[in-house]
RNA sequence: UGGGGUGUAGCUCAGUGGGAGAGCGUCCGCUUCACACGCGGAAGGUCGUAGGUUCAACCCCUAUCACCCCAACCA
């Protein structure tokens, strides 16, 4: 008794606004109504130009993106933050991958009634826009005839001003990309790493570290970009293999005080070194051998003289040099190279610094100052090879350290720069990985992870740069003290002088110390926003594995340390998307597929769906525009399976049921024809795969799943099935049409967040469409919306599950490919109809073949299907063709006169033995092995011996069939 | 050098301890009144190689080869 107002209470919730939320002051304005596009029609195919733009623009007018401050009571919360792209960049196939998988999963959980906030927002992208708007000027210099135009010339000010203007022509160009492939953005949120709110909390992030001892600033080797005159970080430089040589140089030994020492032969002796860059020599301070090399252990504790600037150096010993490589004696320059530098500070080694920022030589270089590398190297070779120091020379391939942004040799030397001490807050970051407070997936991303962090070293986070956060530290030319504030101090921090005689230092911050802090500056951090409460720590990071250490691992770090808890729970990496050869898609190649150019072709849609259902974990994508061609197809075989659906409201509207579409189908399920409850069944089914594909994020064997269904089950099958109902008209034409309403509805729904174009176009043109509102947005009293977007995502529904309808279904779809098969097999063409008969060795499989008497007929193109006038095919003529079927088990027979040649269909048939006997043999050696009966599971055993039965007798009838036709 | 991944139909990829699937391509037959961006049928694979575990291996284990990626201090 008690259970029957509840079970009516819950479908009330269902169908009317979800959970009634008790405004505390907002009011409510019950009655505002719902928002909706003006009806349009279904016509034509599938043509996605004709109303993608429309509906994105309807979706974001109406509200449907926004996500709440605060989530209704009940109601859970659900954000991704996207990874913001450069500010100035362009879409390219990763970015739409990565926001596909998101957006995906983000209207998955919108529809599944949850607070989502998909947060939008771009990079400033410090190297690279500066560099854009630098190559700009340096045109603009030359097309007015003069010399390229340098940020220097413009000054500072003038400079960002240029490059704000810059980003403001150019932030639309991303944003519009990310709308066209359909992203649901809270666009209300939108955020840049340098407006106000997130420079502010750059700043008081740097401040607070530096507070805590964890920035400092020091002289240090550092990678230092010549191009963008700017340090760089470790990561940041790409190692990358070049030919170059190895040159063999030879240097004196000599005493300390400069007096040559004597070889073993009495003649002056000489010690050669091989290096990869020669004007590296400048700067050395020393020469390394290893202590137990017996080649030099006559030279322990001697100098060597460098050559070209006659410097006297020590020889030294260490065991970091491979006796095997070269000459098995080391240059050491501790200024120029990462090693040496560590080797001299083990040894005490001063620091001579020949490599100048501007890329010249500098003053300690002697007679090669001012020269570029380039040159002082050809001099540097020329002069040794001229004092006959040059021993050898051999080709040699290497790896070279390039600048990731602008591809230029990265050249380390020693500058003072702004470094984050890493480890205190790497250790944090390390444990919350171990203990599974964040996962990675796939899971072996973690040990890349730890091995990075484990030898993590010193951020270098200062940049020479002009576009970005200032470093917001200033010197005081009074005391020389550092201040270091989040605004600009009013006095010095030290000795209190006034501002003007504070100077803010003129680097700016590394683009990525402000990414590092998006999962919460985006929010409002350091405030305690509402936003901040609801979203953080965000649900899901979906990212690119190239990425990891730039920005995964710094948000990790950054977020522990400044909110004390993680930034979020799961790290889902996808692979990287190549061309369909497999190879890196770049510019220089040539062989870029624009994510732009291929949704003008095929749609957001077609797109969208190819990449998800290629995105299975752990392996690139190689993308491919036939398959994308295929989706399309997908999409347009859904637009004309509604438009089928249409077509047959045409001929009759049927009323929605009262209650919906779904109780009236439930309350007459036990009435309704084999088939309708088979698509039901069926249905259901998928919805629980994918269902599951969403939540274990397997997005690819969820796209499959509706694929599948969609048109292999429901269009293939079911409309083919519901043709011969909707001819049949009544009861049966009716019911057929509330089931395929159902399904067609449910299906759109649950394949929306995949497809979400194409889906809702069609979900529009629905009869018993109605409006919805999310929990967030009825409690605000916003108006409902008449779209798919805001409708409830679909539960599978056990009470359609039908095993016996699946049955059923299953053998129909026997007999109608056995009929298939022979005709073409026979290639019997479609006009030419075929009488057949049938001869059912049980009444219920008489039965069976006349309750679907018209389905096979219709699915198989006969055009007759009786009794068999004789039972059994002993009486039957020469020229009947008997076609077995096993499941139900009984006989065709089709007269091949006028149809086929005898010898075709014994063609056929012979074929059919050859495949019977193979399964038949195949069986046997199973069933006859003892092992296998022993100790196989039983119900194994037992299914295989009714297989081999069934092949018997299917065998036996091919057999006779043959015979007779031959006879 | 170390770590990870991949190897399945002509191509691009799914997949499971009980005789291997899809899309595209190929071949055959189709203006079947939703769809030629389609319908029906078919051909095509010793699931990289060699061992092992198991009644049973494409799947688990070991080795090996090939290709790819990542991290690296061989100047």
């Amino acid at each position: 008794m008690a259970t029957k107002p509840a079970r009516a209470a819950k479908k009330n919730v269902r169908k009317a606004a979800p959970q009634k939320a008790p405004a505390r002051s907002a009011p409510r304005r019950p009655s505002a109504p719902a928002l909706a596009l003006p009806p349009r029609e279904l016509t034509g195919s599938f043509e996605p130009a004709k109303f993608e733009a429309s509906l994105y623009e309807f979706w974001e007018k109406s509200g449907c993106f926004d996500a709440a401050d605060e989530s209704a009571p009940g109601q859970k919360s659900f954000c991704i933050m996207i990874p913001p792209p450069n500010v100035t960049g362009h879409l390219h196939m990763g970015h739409a991958l990565t926001n596909a998988i998101q957006d995906t999963l983000i209207r998955w959980r919108r529809m599944s009634g949850d607070n989502t906030l998909y947060q939008p927002g771009t990079d400033h992208a410090g190297i690279a826009t500066q560099l854009m708007v630098e190559r700009a000027l340096a045109d603009e210099g030359r097309k007015a005839g003069g010399r390229p135009i340098t940020r220097h010339d413009l000054g500072r000010e003038k400079f960002l001003e240029r490059t704000w203007k810059w980003k403001e022509d150019h932030a639309h160009i991303i944003t519009g990309q990310l709308r066209r492939l359909g992203c649901s953005f809270d666009w209300k949120r939108e955020r840049f790493t340098l407006d106000d709110g997130l420079s502010r909390a750059v700043r008081e992030v740097f401040v607070r570290l530096y507070k805590d001892g964890l920035i400092y600033r020091g002289e240090r080797i550092i990678n230092w970009d010549t191009v963008s005159q700017s340090a760089v970080s470790d990561l940041e430089v790409v190692p990358t293999e070049r030919k170059g040589f190895l040159w063999h140089i030879k240097y004196a030994v000599v005493e300390s005080d400069g007096t040559p020492v004597a070889g073993a032969d009495g003649k002056e002796a000489f010690l050669t070194i091989a290096t990869t860059r020669p004007e590296t020599l400048l700067g050395d301070t020393a020469v390394a051998v290893h202590p137990e090399d017996d080649r030099y252990s006559a030279f322990h504790g001697k100098h060597a003289k460098l050559p070209l600037l006659g410097r006297v150096i020590p020889i030294l010993t260490d065991t970091y040099v491979e006796r095997e490589f070269g000459t098995g004696a080391l240059k050491i320059t501790p200024a120029h190279d990462f090693n040496d530098y560590e080797i001299g500070k083990r040894h005490n080694l001063p620091l001579v610094s020949v490599m100048g920022k501007d890329g010249k030589i500098t003053a300690a270089g002697g007679p090669y100052a001012a020269m570029d590398f380039k040159t002082a190297r050809e001099r540097i070779i020329a002069d040794l090879k001229e004092s006959g120091r040059l021993e050898k020379t051999e080709e040699h391939t290497h790896k070279v350290g390039l600048c990731d942004r602008t591809g230029q040799p990265a050249e380390p030397l020693v500058s003072k720069q702004w470094f984050v001490k890493i480890e205190p807050l790497a250790k944090p970051a390390i444990a919350a990985v171990e203990s599974g407070k964040i996962e990675f997936s796939p899971k072996s991303w973690e040990k890349t992870y730890f091995e990075w962090m484990y030898n993590i070293r010193d951020w270098c986070i200062s940049r020479q740069l002009w576009w970005g956060h200032r470093v917001p530290a200033w010197y005081c030319s009074t005391c020389q003290e550092i201040t270091v504030a989040v605004e600009a101090p009013a006095a010095c921090g030290s000795c209190g002088a006034d501002a003007d005689r504070l100077k803010q230092d003129e680097d700016v911050l590394d683009t990525w110390f402000s990414s590092g802090l998006w999962p919460f500056s985006t929010l409002g951090w350091p405030e305690k926003t509402p936003a901040l409460n609801t979203f953080y720590p965000t649900s899901i990071l979906e990212t690119g594995f190239d990425i990891i250490f730039f920005w995964v691992a710094r948000m990790i770090m950054m977020g522990l340390h400044f909110t004390g808890d993680v930034p979020f729970r799961k790290v889902y990496l996808h692979a990287m998307v190549r061309d369909e050869k497999g190879e890196k898609m770049s510019k220089t190649k040539g062989n870029v597929i624009d994510p732009l150019d291929v949704m003008a072709e095929h749609g957001a849609d077609a797109l969208r769906f190819t990449l998800l259902a290629m995105a299975g974990q752990g392996r690139d994508i190689k993308l491919s525009l036939d398959r994308v061609a295929g989706y399309r197809g997908f999409c347009n075989k859904l637009w004309n399976a509604t438009k089928f659906f249409h077509l047959q409201v045409a001929q009759g509207a049927v009323a929605e049921p009262q209650g919906g579409a779904e109780s009236w189908l439930l309350k007459n399920k036990v009435e309704l024809l084999p088939v309708n409850r088979w698509v039901l069944s069926r249905l259901q089914q998928v919805n629980g795969a994918v269902t599951k594909g969403l939540e274990e994020f397997r997005l690819n064997e969820a796209a499959q799943a509706i694929y599948d269904f969609s048109w292999h089950e429901l269009c293939d099958w079911y409309i083919e099935f519901s043709k011969v109902s909707f001819k049949e008209g009544g009861e049966a034409r009716k019911q057929t049409l509330i089931t395929l309403h159902y399904v067609l509805e449910r299906l759109l729904r649950m394949m929306h967040p995949f497809m979400p174009f194409v889906t809702e176009e069609l979900w529009l043109s629905l009869p018993w469409k109605k409006p919805a509102n999310s929990p967030t947005r009825e409690r605000d009293g916003a108006p409902a919306v008449m779209s798919l977007m805001l409708q409830k995502y679909p539960q599978p529904e056990p009470r359609f599950a039908n095993s016996e309808a699946e049955k059923t279904v299953a053998a129909l779809q026997g007999i109608i490919e056995a009929l298939r098969n022979f005709r073409g097999e026979n290639r019997i063409p479609t006009s030419k109809e075929i009488a057949a008969c049938y001869v059912a060795p049980r009444t219920a499989t008489d039965a069976f073949v006349q309750l679907f008497r018209s389905d096979i007929m219709a699915m198989a193109r006969l055009s007759a299907l009786e009794k068999a006038p004789v039972n059994g095919n002993g009486g039957a003529p020469r020229t009947i063709a008997v076609i077995p079927v096993t499941n139900p088990a009984l006989e065709l027979h089709v007269d091949l006169k006028g149809l086929v040649d005898v010898e075709e269909e014994t063609k056929r048939l012979r074929k059919e033995i050859e495949r019977v006997q193979g399964d038949l043999s195949f069986i046997r050696g199973k069933l006859t092995n003892e092992s296998f009966v022993a100790k196989a599971p039983k119900e194994l055993v037992a299914k295989e011996k009714g297989r081999e039965n069934e092949l018997v007798g299917k065998l036996r009838e091919l057999e006779s069939a043959l015979t007779r036709l031959s006879g």
